[in-house]
DNA sequence: TTGCCATTGTTGAAAGTTTCACAAACGCAG
DNA sequence: CTGCGTTTGTGAAACTTTCAACAATGGCAA
């Protein structure tokens, strides 16, 4: 059958897209201009019918006997994600952690690009860092407002977390990405995930 | 039945006891001293039957009609994730994100300390990041083969992550934390999991 | 054109994961 | 001590995800 367009589609399958993506352009760095289920799965460890399965939710876009073409893939790809277009992202806390994901380039070209980092010390407020002047958590919700800022990241203490989450769904945010090792409620509309090194480390703790 | 001791447990749920040890020292922070798992479940929204099956897997720690006793439950999982020890982690890449993971606080008491940065440029090896000494990654074998170190985390380019990788596993490394945007290849015995910011936000774009 | 090899898209079966539902146990009030 | 409300641990059912297998198709060589 053709495109499901209209399907539901499992988050887990769009979780992996993703993968998909970043494993194509390093392809399509290396030069190569068609790749292969098998090929794609060896370099994700991934098992090539799950790849096939996953990419033929949203039609076909390979051709048997030849496998996919890769900058036809990355064009569909992005189209599914929706990061055919640049979001701009706001930064939320001027910690070390706020300063490196502010500084780091890997956004560009992905599909975003930071737009504001905000933090409510004083001491912070007006500094410059790289190319952003810091800006108080207090106009925040007016700037997200005007601007139509979809996405944000959470670089606050856990303490924090919540009551600025709170704040970013209530200036019209739809996706946190939270670094801060705490839970966060958000809405059921509101996306969120989480990024917390210290979990990953203890999952694999069990192992050693 | 009692504890299954040696029964396989599914990797997905070690994926989830650090989030339940993070709710609990949440709720420890609270002066609460006993909960259950429909409030730890509410928390963390996830249904209270599968934190309770969860659990299970490894013991009764519950009481019927009380429910867990917060200390003694954060105990069993430090246990179970072989955290009731303090890990030497070696992070490699003194750039922006090597910096800020060397300065962050919340490694401290959860398991982990930081224990050597290391980089290769000439201009970065010699220089103070906070408490550290920049080092050679010439000398990254030697000394994490001395000193039996286990984890690292890679904050390296791209490029060289799958390089540094395997030098690495070469000197004894048994568990990886890739903040690196790419795939990497390690024998079956080394543990690898990805941080990897863009892939998060790109999931959520799907839904917006 | 024909035959061969490679690879997709899809089906159905297998494996894995979550949820349901309830007996057993606990603590407390009366 | 009895009865009630609460909560665990668990077996079975429902659901989700992965995997294996293969017909259909495409490209290429002869």
């Amino acid at each position: 059958m053709s495109a499901k367009s209209q399907a539901v589609i499992p988050d887990i399958v769009i979780g992996r897209l993703p993968l998909y993506l970043r494993a194509l352009r390093r392809l399509q760095q290396e030069a190569k201009s068609v790749t292969s289920s098998h090929e794609l799965g060896r370099r994700l460890d991934i098992s090539s019918a799950q790849i096939r399965k996953d990419l033929s939710h949203f039609g076909g876009f390979g051709k048997q006997g030849t496998g996919y073409q890769i900058e036809y893939l990355i064009d569909k790809l992005q189209e599914v994600l929706q990061i055919n277009q640049e979001w701009m992202v706001a930064v939320v806390g001027a910690g070390n952690l706020g300063i490196a994901i502010s500084h780091y380039r890997g956004f560009q070209d992905r599909g975003f690009r930071i737009a504001h980092l905000f933090d409510v010390s004083p001491q912070k407020i007006g500094g410059r860092i790289g190319e952003f002047v810091v800006q108080p958590v207090a106009s925040m919700r007016e700037i997200i407002r005007d601007e139509g800022i979809k996405i944000a990241m959470l670089a606050v203490p856990a303490e924090d977390a919540q009551t600025v989450a709170d704040q970013l769904v209530d200036a019209g945010v739809q996706a946190i990405l939270n670094y801060a090792p705490i839970n966060i409620n958000v809405p059921a509309d509101v996306q969120i995930q989480y990024i917390d090194p210290v979990t990953h480390l203890q999952h694999m703790t069990f192992y050693l």
